[in-house]
DNA sequence: ACATATTCCGATTGTAATAGTAGGAATTAA
DNA sequence: TTAATTCCTACTATTACAATCGGAATATGT
């Protein structure tokens, strides 16, 4: 029951929006892609559904880039983890109650929806602005960062 | 980010062992298959993961069969869960530190850490007596069970 | 005007995890 | 000795995910 590694790169991807942009300013996938380590052509496709959400705003041309389109502070972090993978369901039967036959006499489903809750509390009780926050060791030291190849980071 | 099938159906398997065992007699897989429709091939798999977390007992020959290794008031959800796909961690990094160079500097491991906890909370707080307590509804009416066909449940 | 850096869009391919099947050995009761 | 069971290992199919690719549209700086 792993979170997948988009739902993680998002996450990072907007840590790395935020700290960018200071003032406001518009920041490019690529440099996004420079700092994390992330193929740009993969961020380009996370943007696409960050943005669709209503989460970033995109400019497009030569000066173009991303923002936020809220403050930080209005951005939980289950909006992200949604945007990137969808609503997060541990059970296909609180999406699809017709593919079981047997949904209203499950003996598990009151758990999986415990579980359920229970993970969507606890990621929309955290906003993007606590996860940017850089008050301590937040910063990849130099000697950890890589300088070519595809993402050692997962 | 779905519990996977392996793992529900070792839930159902268990309710279906306690239900049927109810004076610590066998229960065979032939018949946990009848009433759950999932193969006996695949709860032959299973069986496997959940004797070796001494969860149930299984004795071969003609009446073989399995029962439960402990009352059922004191096997967790959580307990099962881990029998049939291991220890349930959301991300990697928890399990292995070293793929990640990020670790003690990533901005996300906290709330991955707080989601992990959410989770196994839930999965402990639960017993799997609770699950197989039949005082409502939790029977599947005739009408509604298949006779013959592969499993439609999921 | 033009070159360039960007977002944007759809398609494709590669890869790993999961689901499910299969054959047959070992065990034990009727 | 037959039959029903657990037990063990391997294989195959399917699916979801990760990642790449080509190129169009857009805007900017020079």
């Amino acid at each position: 029951m792993r979170l997948s590694r988009r739902a993680r790169y998002a996450l990072r991807m907007m840590v790395e929006i935020t700290r960018q942009s200071n003032d406001g300013s518009k920041v490019s996938l690529a440099n996004v892609s420079k700092r994390t380590r992330i193929s740009r052509r993969y961020l380009e496709q996370l943007a696409i559904g960050l943005k669709n959400a209503s989460l970033i705003m995109g400019m497009s041309g030569r000066s173009g880039g991303y923002l936020l389109a809220r403050p930080a502070e209005k951005i939980k972090v289950g909006e992200i983890i949604e945007a990137a993978i969808g609503p997060v369901n541990i059970v296909e039967c609180v999406d699809h109650p017709d593919l079981c036959i047997q949904v209203d006499f499950c003996p598990c489903r009151r758990i999986y929806q415990r579980i359920n809750q229970g993970i969507n509390k606890v990621m929309n009780e955290h906003s993007l602005a606590e996860l940017s926050d850089m008050k301590k060791d937040c910063e990849i030291p130099d000697k950890y960062k890589p300088t070519s190849g595809s993402c050692p980071v997962r």
